[in-house]
DNA sequence: AAGCAACACTAAAGCGCTTTAGGCTTCATC
DNA sequence: GATGAAGCCTAAAGCGCTTTAGTGTTGCTT
């Protein structure tokens, strides 16, 4: 028996009004928990739309000046950047945790660069689909914030420092510099001296902020052997570097990888060349994750709860949308989980 | 100085219609290419549009019946098996590409489960928020096309075999059937007899398809040391199993994972156990990506274009949308990569 | 017993768009 | 020169909801 194609009209409010035996307003009333029912009508009505299983139209609910109940999220990465990243898809995860409850929907968009995402906001914007936005990735020189502050769309940044020149936008963040100089000091203290960073993508926020931590903690201790090389974040770039920094006269003692992917990648390079890890190298992975224990050796790793920093993130626009002010609120720093991969420096 | 703050008031058709001089509704006819205006009246119209910025309000469209402009997407899944799968935000990333074109938004929402999936559907079908839905991971027993059938959403179903019994649904699917078969085919020609498919989650019909393949292969050949282990694709999962199969009396020479994830996770099980990959046992991952070619020896594996996967099924989706016929619709069989991690079976 | 507030409820407008039903010109037709 | 048809455009209703203004009842006060 094919299962009826059934015209299955949703029921409107004017459906419940005439059911109940009372007003549209009424309804509207009763169902948003306003003044102006009995309390007896209130839970007639509610229980007629429940029997009918009503749910209000979004788009009229948009229309008459309710905000559309969506929140969006553009992430602009090219197509191939976004293969292995346990992070974000963690992230969005704690996101819909929170967003769900509040039955708010998640609009989502990749797009290939940070001008098309700006485009996507306008057009959300016009298109009146979304009342707040979630902005990750965030750049030194970003045109997001001000953009946002122009349309006046509620915002909150993922990841990216404080940023008192945008007081609307809420920014929600991990102290990168804090767990960068941890790192650095454990390195040390474990007789590293020449220390190489392969960085992700320059021009993020985060990365700018690693390298001028590791930059800063160098120049404290009189270290020169430490530098912070930039990558697109795929294994390709994380075995490149490893080669190049491998293959110089006076190689690095430790590696520090913005990503598992890239750690992942170096050590098999390592290997390759005849590096024992982390006999004659030692790893460290920036971002923690399956991949770090499915090698041997298990790899060192900053971790750092990826759900809850969704949670984190959505629950403050939400808090903006309900009309809250705006707020920077720092997340833990990442902890770094000792594995196999990091020992003390040769001859140290 | 600080951005302003503008109110920033978005256009609508009544101000368009002010500043060009003619009705609401000569506005929407320019706009929309509908005919009753002449070609002077609808070039003005259009540039004045164009002028003021103007975009359609997606809610007002939705109201008059012109649809949300949105298609949804839920990914049924516990929040800790979504980590290290690159599959998924390349099908996302792909269906995007398509949807961009004619400016149709996502709708994201990851949940627990399917029962939980088939609420989202009702309630995103009653708040009249999207069009259309993509449909993941479809089961053996799955509630979800009698669902959509019944609410009249147009729906492509992504991986799942064809289904006769919902004419309604378009249907985007490998043949993992013909793939297995193939790869079976491969291992018996180097010698293998003992062949173990560490499989994905049971109750999959992509799951199912590729068991019973196996075993109609297997049967076939008369190989009696052939089976099949379900998982939940995590890597302590492939482990674990790994740990079981080559522990037993006569272990497997074959192993044939779901996922790189558990593929990665075997063979440093593997290793672990003194097994040597390939002279002791060969390995298939039944999806590529950098991991394969991370570990020594690189895995082979089964690759398949996912972007473009997700590519057809968005076209599919888009075509119903426009009323077309649901159709189904079969994707390349996934290519088999031979690297270094198959070989001839030991005695072979 | 008139006056008044308080309460429960309804009528109607409005959000921004589409669409149907005309209205008014113009031009061709016989 | 009346009749029609065609073409361009406007008025108005309607989509499902919220909200403001307003209408009747009560019940209380003096």
């Amino acid at each position: 028996m094919p299962a009826k194609r059934s015209p299955a009209r949703r029921p409107t409010m004017k459906d419940i009004a005439r059911r109940a035996g009372v007003s549209e307003s009424a309804v509207s009333f009763a169902l948003n928990g306003r003044p102006g029912v009995s309390d007896v009508t209130r839970e007639r009505v509610r229980r007629v739309a429940e029997q009918l299983g009503w749910r209000p139209s979004t788009a009229a609910r948009a229309l008459s000046g309710e905000g559309a109940a969506t929140v969006g999220l553009v992430l602009a990465r090219p197509a191939d950047t976004l293969g292995v990243d346990s992070f974000f898809l963690q992230l969005v995860s704690g996101i819909q945790e929170v967003l769900a409850e509040r039955h708010l929907g998640l609009l989502f968009q990749v797009v290939e660069g940070v001008p098309d995402e700006c485009a996507v906001y306008r057009r959300w914007w016009a298109e009146h689909r979304v009342d707040g936005v979630l902005v990750v990735d965030p750049r030194t020189e970003d045109p997001r914030p001000d953009l946002l502050d122009e349309l006046g769309l509620p915002a909150v940044v993922i990841g990216g420092a404080p940023d008192e020149r945008h007081p609307g936008l809420s920014t929600v963040w991990a102290d990168d510099a804090g767990a960068m100089a941890a790192v650095v000091d454990g390195l040390y203290a474990l007789g590293h001296r020449r220390i190489v960073h392969i960085a992700g993508l320059s021009g993020l926020a985060h990365t700018e902020r690693r390298i001028r931590t590791l930059r800063a903690e160098a120049r404290r201790r009189g270290l020169t052997g430490v530098e912070s090389i930039t990558t697109d974040y795929s294994d390709a770039a994380g075995a490149a570097v490893t080669r190049r920094v491998l293959g110089s006269a006076a190689p690095a003692t430790a590696l520090i990888y913005d990503n598992d992917v890239m750690a992942l990648a170096g050590v098999a390079t390592a290997a390759g060349l005849g590096f024992s890890v982390p006999a004659d190298v030692s790893v460290v992975a920036w971002e923690d994750s399956a991949l770090c224990r499915m090698v041997k050796p298990w790899l060192s790793a900053l971790s750092r709860d990826s759900v809850e920093f969704g949670r984190t993130a959505a629950r403050e626009l939400t808090a903006l949308l309900d009309g809250g002010p705006a707020r920077t609120v720092r997340v833990p720093v990442p902890r770094l989980i000792e594995r196999e991969s990091t020992g003390a420096a040769r001859g140290a």
